[in-house]
RNA sequence: GGAGAGGUGGCAGAGUGGUUGAAUGCGCUUGACUCGAAAUCAAGUUUAGGGUAACACCUAACGGGGGUUCGAAUCCCCCCCUCUCCGCCA
């Protein structure tokens, strides 16, 4: 959610900004609501002032023996009950102004930062770096589905039997590998300073409006009508409202998470894109990041969160590079995001793996998480932010094509040999 | 699913119509005492919105919503959540 008050003094800017992303937004509805709900409200708490000034009179008065029938407690009454009149015609007024704003509010992305490249879609996101090498074979290489399926890693067919398409059943050393993949990532993560939670994987409204999902995206997840609960589209959202509406102490912060969970997403709209493989499922695995900073460090702690995710696919010798989003690609709360895009030979480009955004107090406006110094005033606001380390689907994809041997058999990453107990999939070695 | 209990400040826990944003204890902060610490004493210690140069000050909030009343944490209605027991169940 953006600040009100930021906005309020300084629309212009604030617009400004905003327009980057490409879109207009409605600020000014935003700014005259906001004026008028101020008006009100001081309409409404100076009546209120007297009215509690008249109830605290009457109160005295009776406990010092005047009789309730007294003419002068019958006018401080009669006055009471006119306040009440003309309060009960302001506070709905007020109200349906603070829900219209609330709900427009809700509606607005983050601004993005100052340092994010200007530009109108992925066509001008900014490659950053690449790492590694990108392996090139001399004979065509097979798409990781068909390595999938002649080494019998997976049953796509059965898997639509027992739920839909886009769904994936895992077998053998395919099920296997994507619990060896997961387990590496976490531990390194964990001895890379993460707390490591497993947490709900459904979660309610409140959750996915405080991570930014609702209201606008309602129809990318799945959702369960009877019990107000949704499937997680990622990790991010119950791990993120874990700290919803708390004040934590500063020397709290920084609070580092990561989380494995299956995410769910309908992947509404994506039609036709990506149907074979592990690319682009309605559930998939994945492992999350998640960091809450204090506002001054948010800057550097997104670098060390890439970093973090890069060293996962470095430990895999997975050839990467890495992509910032211009404003006009950049999610609805993200102020600033990189994405680790791996290198996949079949196709011959980079796939996005790893997407990690600084939401700055995006988040934690919408979730209101703050904290405060021992000796501080007020609250501030927390920095959230988050990134795949990684997508452990699409990992598995990149690892069948880029360990691929001229005999069929795809060789296991040195780092998963110990997970796996083997150093090959497929063939006599496995 | 059935029965019961309960939701109050960082925590524990009072409060059943009157200046109670809320006793008391614990915790925390500051100060005094001390060479220092403990103990003791004193003061302070919720959040949000408005307001101010900054204070002051005003309003709201005792799970949420509505009602009764001049006045509600306290009374009435609806909803939500938590806990305990029983049933079912990995």
């Amino acid at each position: 959610m953006i600040d009100l008050k930021q906005l309020r003094e300084n629309p212009q800017a604030f617009s400004d900004r905003l327009r980057r992303r490409g879109a207009d937004f409605d600020l000014d509805r935003i700014l005259e609501l906001d004026a008028q709900q101020r008006q009100l409200e001081q309409q409404r708490s100076q009546l209120q002032a007297r009215s509690n000034e008249i109830g605290a009179l009457v109160g005295k008065k009776i406990k010092s023996g005047v009789a309730a029938t007294d003419p002068e407690i019958q006018a401080l009454k009669a006055e009471a009950n006119d306040l009440k009149q003309q309060l009960s015609d302001l506070e709905p007024q007020e109200r349906q102004l603070k829900e219209e704003l609330e709900r427009l509010l809700l509606t607005i992305p983050n601004p993005p930062s100052e340092t994010t490249p200007i530009g109108r879609d992925e066509t001008e996101n900014v490659e950053v770096r690449r790492w590694g090498e990108e392996y090139k074979p001399s004979q065509p290489c097979q798409p990781h589905w068909d390595i999938a399926t002649q080494l019998g890693l997976w049953d796509v067919e059965r898997s639509v039997k027992v739920a839909q398409s886009r769904f994936v059943t895992l077998l053998g050393m395919g099920a296997a590998l994507e619990r060896a993949l997961i387990q590496f990532m976490l531990d390194t993560h964990r001895d890379r300073g993460y707390v490591e939670v497993l947490p709900p994987l459904l979660v309610n409204s409140a959750s996915l409006t405080g991570t930014g999902q609702l209201p606008k995206f309602a129809e990318e997840s799945f959702r369960c009508a009877d019990d107000d609960l949704w499937l997680i589209p990622t990790a991010e959202v119950p791990v993120t409202n874990l700290y919803r509406d708390e004040i934590l102490a500063a020397d709290q912060l920084p609070i580092y998470h990561c989380a494995y969970t299956p995410c769910f997403r309908r992947e509404a709209g994506s039609y036709g894109k990506d149907t074979r493989g592990l690319i682009r499922l309605h559930q998939f695995n994945k492992v999350e990041l998640v960091k809450f900073v204090h506002p001054e460090t948010s800057a550097a702690e997104h670098e060390a969160l890439v970093a973090d995710a890069e060293f996962i696919l470095q430990a895999l010798k997975l050839p990467y590079r890495v992509i910032e989003l211009c404003t006009g690609d950049l999610g609805f709360g993200a102020m600033k995001c990189y994405d680790l895009e791996v290198w996949l030979p079949a196709a011959g480009c980079y796939r996005e793996i790893s997407s990690c955004s600084n939401f700055g107090d995006f988040q934690a406006r919408r979730a209101k998480i703050r904290f405060k110094g021992a000796k501080q005033k007020g609250t501030q606001f927390v920095h959230t932010l988050n990134g795949s380390g990684l997508a452990v689907g699409r990992t598995m994809a990149a690892i069948l094509e880029n360990y691929q041997q001229p005999d069929g058999t795809v060789r296991v990453p040195a780092v998963l040999q110990p997970y796996l107990k083997c150093s090959h999939i497929g063939g006599a070695k496995s």
